[in-house]
DNA sequence: ACGACTAAGTTCGCTTGTTGAACTGACTCG
DNA sequence: CGAGTCAGTTCAACAAGCGAACTTAGTCGT
C-alpha cells in the first residue's frame, strides 16, 4: 500500500504531482538554480534528513532533471548538475514563486525576489498563452482530448 | 516528528511548495477547474481515498483557495467552489502542465491539450517576464533580497 | 411503512515515508 | 597520528497515506 503514484497518469499534471508531490524537491531545484551542486551545500541550505536527501537526488538523477558527476576521484566525490530537462523546470518554480508572492503574503512583501543579473531589475514571472501572449484566462481554457496523432 | 512545515519560510517557492506538497493536492485543484464541486466527484473522479481527500479539502478551504457552501438544506450538503486565490493558482497547473507536456512524455505526445473554450484553439502555456514578455531567462534571474521597505 | 438509495463524510488496521541523530569509510591536512 | 571533510548509510520513533467498511440524515419508490 504505497502512496499512489501519478507517474504514469495521462496527464502532465498527474505527472508533474508525481516529482513536485516529493517533500522537499522543489526546495532542492530551488537551490540547484541557486548554484548548488554538491550533497553538504543542499544539506545545509536546507537543513533537510540526510536520507530524505539522497532519495530526492538519486530519483531527480533517475528523472533526468540532475546529473551526478564526479569532480574528483580521490577520494571520489560527486556532484549534481542541471540538466536542459532540470533548467526547463525553472518555469515551474517561476509560477509557484509568482503565486506565492502575490497570494501567501497576507500583510507584508516576500523578502525575496527575482531579479534581473545584468541589470538589477525586479523580475515578475507571468504565464501566458504562447501564441497570443495575453495572461491565460482560466474561464476560456479547458482541458480536451488531443487531436488523434494516427 | 511530523514533516517539515515550509509555510513560513520567507520564500515564496517553499510556501507554495507547503501546499502542492501535499499528495493529491494539485490533482484536487485539476479537478476544481474541470468544473467539479462536491465531494463524491472529486473522489470518483481520482479515486483517492476519502479520508485523504477531507483532509485535503479541509486545508484548501482554510488557505482560502476553495469555499465550502451549502447547496442545499435537508439533508445539509456542501459543495467546494474557487475562490479568487484559488482561481489565480491556475498559472501554476498551466507551467506544470506546459512542462510535463514538454518533459514528461518520451516517445508519444500527451493525450490530453488545453483548449480555447471558444475558438477550440490548442493554447501552450509559456511563463515570461511579466515587463518583457520574454521567455524568462534561468541564466540571466537570480534570487535577490528585496529592497527594504522601511 | 419499509427497504433501497444518496451524499458526505468517519473509523480502522495496516503499510509506507519522514525525521533527527548517530555512525561509516575513504581519503587529506597539519 | 589525530582531527577534519565529504558523501553518504543506518536506525528507531512517529506521522501520513492506503483500502475497505461503516455512519448519519435524509429522499424516493412501492
Amino acid at each position: 500500500m504505497r502512496r499512489t503514484r501519478f507517474d504514469d497518469w495521462p496527464c502532465p499534471i498527474a505527472r508533474a504531482t508525481d516529482l513536485i508531490g516529493d517533500w522537499w524537491t522543489p526546495l532542492i531545484m530551488r537551490e540547484a538554480f541557486s548554484g548548488r551542486r554538491r550533497f553538504d551545500e543542499f544539506q545545509s541550505a536546507l537543513d533537510a534528513p540526510r536520507a530524505v536527501l539522497t532519495a530526492r537526488l538519486k530519483r531527480l538523477c533517475a528523472e533526468g532533471m540532475l546529473e551526478r558527476v564526479a569532480y574528483q576521484q580521490s577520494p571520489p566525490r560527486y556532484e549534481y548538475r542541471l540538466t536542459d530537462k532540470g533548467r526547463a523546470f525553472w518555469d515551474v518554480l517561476a509560477a509557484m514563486w509568482r503565486w506565492g508572492s502575490d497570494w501567501l503574503w497576507t500583510d507584508d512583501a516576500p523578502p525575496v525576489v527575482l531579479k534581473d543579473r545584468q541589470t538589477g531589475r525586479i523580475v515578475r514571472p507571468l504565464v501566458v498563452d504562447e501564441e497570443t501572449g495575453e495572461h491565460l484566462d482560466v474561464r476560456t481554457v479547458r482541458i480536451g482530448r488531443a487531436p488523434s496523432s494516427s
